[in-house]
DNA sequence: ATTAAAAATAACACTAGTGTTACTTATTAG
DNA sequence: CTAATAAGTAACACTAGTGTTATTTTTAAT
């Protein structure tokens, strides 16, 4: 028994997702989030006892999923359609890996967000190991160029997403463009 | 007369800086800076009307400094040579750029800001100005491959400073590989 | 020494966000 | 139809940052 819930936790994350989104980690507050669900902000202490230990619940989720589909690259044979697969997942959702970025600002204000940042951390290692065995696969098969810093393949490719399009290129061309950079640089050949 | 000022403009524009970098935009207070520069929070009101004011101010000052620095692009002949002194003054002195990128979350509380806001709008121009005849330089040439976005091209050039490096690979290292991928990609030439 | 001016500050009122408590509303099993 | 309970909220006390005013301190010219 017991009244309804005035929304899911879909609408919350959806909801929290837009906020970060607009107004960064510090500009995200439980009043803007209330607002947000037509709700008290009294409710939402129900749930969360504070902004931290929401936001990182929600990367938690956010980055399970990324997990999830990440784990696909397997399905790949080949380091080319790898690359390819990569890319496409990466600007499928841009939007989370700069809110994952904001990671590194939230303080550990209680145990449940202690407990969230070492989930984050652990997840950060796995996408690491299986972006580590991208990269060495590249490099054993001599598609990518052995002398390069693993971390800056990696962070390279990774910062490419949050690179402005002001200019409104569409984004078919924009990622094509970024795909091509990425494989072989600005430079013509001669 | 009257009595000594207990900061210069310097130290003032050297903490903003500090806190800047370390604390974002919104992180930012003139507690922290009253703090660090070692006076009262009021003093600060004296020079300032409110944190947006002194932010621009300090913003247009590094634009200044670093539109100066890239006025000297064109003593260099070829475009190589362009493209080795452009990403060299911009990774001496990368957090300013990083800085700069706060601009658009600074609303305008007054009409100083305005101004200031104004100015950075123009000082943006120049710069995107000047390195639109770089990259035409560079396209005119056959140096740069021609269906690239231009946007993209400066997007990701610039965007090359915010990459993390968490391993702490070495510096001369670090930004000769970004040259390189810049140039010629990741990927090996079969 | 006195005084005018520049610089600095303490202290106040105000605002926005936080976290908690006591209470109300909606739902359904019996 | 009523009792149990899950969900929701209003209202309070608290904190951190803002912006202003009235006052004090330092300096040097007279």
């Amino acid at each position: 028994m017991g009244r309804d819930k005035k929304f899911t936790e879909q609408d919350l994350y959806a909801a929290t997702k837009k906020i970060l989104v607009k107004n960064g980690y510090q500009g995200f507050t439980f009043s803007l989030l209330a607002k947000e669900l037509q709700v008290s902000r009294a409710t939402l202490y129900k749930y969360y006892d504070n902004k931290d230990e929401l936001i990182t619940n929600y990367m938690v989720f956010e980055m399970d999923s990324f997990l999830e589909k990440l784990k696909e690259i397997d399905n790949y044979q080949n380091f080319e359609q790898q690359f390819d697969f990569l890319i496409n997942i990466i600007f499928a959702d841009s939007e989370i890996h700069q809110i994952r970025s904001m990671a590194f600002e939230i303080p550990a204000t209680n145990e449940k967000v202690k407990e969230n940042n070492l989930k984050l951390k652990s997840q950060h290692k796995d996408m690491y190991e299986m972006l580590q065995k991208f990269v060495s696969l590249g490099k054993v098969n001599h598609q990518l160029k052995a002398d390069l810093p693993d971390p800056l393949i990696l962070g390279l490719i990774f910062q490419t997403v949050d690179i402005p399009n002001h200019f409104g290129v569409p984004q078919v061309e924009w990622i094509a463009s970024i795909k091509e950079i990425i494989r072989h640089g600005m430079f013509t050949k001669d």
